[in-house]
DNA sequence: ATACAAATGAAACAATGTTGCAAATATAAA
DNA sequence: TTTATATTTGCAACATTGTTTCATTTGTAT
């Protein structure tokens, strides 16, 4: 499935701006940084149509945001294309040598013991390391 | 233990800026966020010490810095004082309701089955959703 | 081809975090 | 108590990340 079809299949409408994002994430096969689409982007990119445009894909469900600390972010495409709104919740990789980050499908977030009274809608797992490339 | 003692026992200068950061952290009884911090300071606040002293008291295993996303960050107490370095790991919860974050000292985090090749050094988990108070 | 909602891009702003450097201060030794 | 020195402070200046407003452009359905 390209960009076009992923865009008409959640209903938002086909960009230049969002069809590069898409592309770049879908070639690179790994989550991505601003920085990183920037560079696939070349010129066509606009820092403020790609705030706006990451925000889209999020909620209409194409990507997901994943937050490593709070100067790094990266972005992935999702793969349950099953539904709309269905993000399989998983954990998620980053490399410290490379900076590269993996989606970890396989590691899904558990349900947690909380505290009487504490109720959770969401959680995240980063885990922090060394990856498969940076270690042979 | 008070703040005076924490430093010497860590082996680090005893400041004014420090002893304000711990002090606010053990009145509060829960991590807090720089702005948090800085209302309990008042006029002796310096934003660029600040961030030098959490940064010193984080190495010299005082504090941890908790990152909920990529635009909030909070400051914890250590309770580990038996020694130096051991950071007992456990999972964090942030209200979305009342901000506040609950360090969950009874989450553990756990050993995750890794693909082969991809080594842990270190793992995060935040846990979002409704605080006991906002709950009731 | 037209109409209209949605998206774009410029400017301006806000928040967060860092670096270089001279002055001030905490601490240990004399 | 005074002195010496390494550490810390605070200012200025800067870098990065993200947001808002608004006029213009563009995508898409009719
Ligand atoms: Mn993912
Ligand atoms: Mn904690
Ligand atoms: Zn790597
Ligand atoms: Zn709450």
């Amino acid at each position: 499935m390209n960009a076009t079809e992923i865009l008409k299949l959640h209903e938002i409408k086909k960009t230049p701006g969002r069809i590069a994002i898409i592309n770049a994430l879908v070639n690179y096969n790994q989550p991505l940084s601003e920085n990183e689409i920037k560079a696939e982007m070349q010129e066509m990119y606009d820092r403020i149509t790609f705030y706006r445009n990451v925000q889209a894909l999020t909620q209409a469900g194409i990507i997901h945001k994943i937050v490593i600390d709070n100067t790094t972010v990266k972005y992935g495409i999702n793969h349950c294309d099953h539904g709309h709104q269905h993000q399989n919740e998983h954990a998620h990789f980053f490399c410290e040598q490379c900076h590269s980050v993996v989606c970890l499908e396989e590691v899904k977030i558990p349900e947690y013991n909380l505290p009487s009274g504490y109720k959770c809608t969401e959680s995240d797992i980063i885990i922090k390391g060394k990856c498969k490339k940076c270690n042979q």
